[in-house]
DNA sequence: ACGGAATACTTGCGCGAGCAAACTTCTTGA
DNA sequence: TCAAGAAGTTTGCTCGCGCAAGTATTCCGT
C-alpha cells in the first residue's frame, strides 16, 4: 500500500460538495435562528428549551434521564444540566431520583411546562413549516431526511 | 376565504416533518462539532475563524468587507468585529479602511494567515469528507444542495 | 447646502454552553 | 469482599457571540 507523504496533494471540493457544505450550515443557521427569535418573542422560550420540553412531554411517564435528554436536546451532559437549571426555576420542569440507580437523574416536565409547551406549539409548528417545509417539495423533504438522518444514527430520536 | 379562528387547530408536523427537521438540526450538530474538535486539536482555529480566513484567500485582493465577510462566515457584524479582532491579534488577518467610502472596513488575509491556513486545508479537508461527503451518495449530495440551498440563497444570514 | 435618515462598523453587556475536573454511585475482577 | 474503574451528573472556568446602543460616515430630500 502507497503511503501518503506529506507533500501529496488530494483533491480539492468540487462545486457540488462545497454547495452541499455550505447550504447545509447556511440553511441551519438562518431556520434556527428564525425559529428561535419567534419563539422567544412570543413565549419566552429558547429553541433548546422548547425541545426539551417537547421530549420531556412525549417520553413514558413524561420524565427521560438527563444523559438521554442531553443527546435528544443535542447539548452536553453540562450544557443540559444550566439548561434545566433554568427552566426548573422558571417551574417547567423538575428533577427526580432514580430509585434503582442513585447516579441517575430524570427531568420531569411540570403541569405548568406542558401549558407553555402547548402554548408555545403552534409558534414552533408554523416556525418549521414557513422556513423550512413549505420551501421545500415532497421529493426534497424525503431526500433531507434520507440523506441526513444516517449521520446523527447514533444520536437516537424518536420518531 | 375561511379566516382561520385561534381555536382552530393546525395538523401537526408528519413522520417525515419531523425527520427532516431533527436531521438537520442533529447532523449539522454533529458534523460542525466533529470538524471544530479536528481544527481546535491540530491547528488552533475554531471552524468561523477557519472560514474566514478561507473566504479572504479566495477573494479579489484577499480583502473582504466585514459586512459580508459576516454573511458568508455565518455571523452577526458584531460577532464578525470579536472574530477579526481575534485573528487580527493573532497575526493571520489585518484590517484595511476603504478610500471610496470611509465607514467600510476591509479585512485582509495576511501572509501569515495564508500559512495557517494551508496548514489548516488538509484538515477540513478531510473532516468534510469524512463526517458528511464520504456518508452521501452522488444523488444525495445533490439533493441536499439542491433543498438547502434555496434556503439561505437570497440573504446568506441577516435576520 | 443642510439636517435627518440610512449605512457600516464597534462596544457594553449578558447569557448559553463546552471542557475538564470533581463527586457520587454502581460494577467488576481478583 | 474490596479496590479499581466505569457511568451519571454537577461545578468552575472560560469564551463565543447575539442584541441593543453608540459612533462615524454617507446619502437624500427640500
Amino acid at each position: 500500500m502507497a503511503k501518503a507523504s506529506a507533500r501529496e496533494q488530494v483533491a480539492p471540493l468540487d462545486r457540488r460538495e462545497m454547495a452541499a457544505w455550505h447550504s447545509l450550515i447556511h440553511a441551519h443557521a438562518k431556520v434556527t435562528r428564525q425559529l428561535e427569535a419567534d419563539l422567544e418573542a412570543e413565549h419566552g422560550l429558547t429553541l433548546p428549551g422548547y425541545e426539551v420540553l417537547a421530549h420531556l412531554s412525549e417520553a413514558p411517564d413524561r420524565r427521560l434521564r438527563m444523559s438521554d435528554l442531553a443527546s435528544f436536546a443535542v447539548l452536553t451532559p453540562s450544557g443540559l444540566t444550566r439548561l434545566v437549571d433554568k427552566l426548573s426555576a422558571a417551574g417547567l420542569v423538575e428533577r427526580a431520583r432514580c430509585g434503582a440507580d442513585a447516579r441517575v437523574v430524570y427531568a420531569v416536565i411540570t403541569t405548568e411546562g406542558l401549558r407553555r409547551l402547548r402554548a408555545a406549539y403552534p409558534t414552533h409548528l408554523r416556525g418549521v413549516r414557513d422556513y423550512l417545509i413549505d420551501r421545500l417539495g415532497a421529493k426534497q423533504l424525503d431526500a433531507l431526511a434520507d440523506a441526513l438522518g444516517p449521520l446523527s444514527a447514533d444520536c437516537p430520536i424518536r420518531l
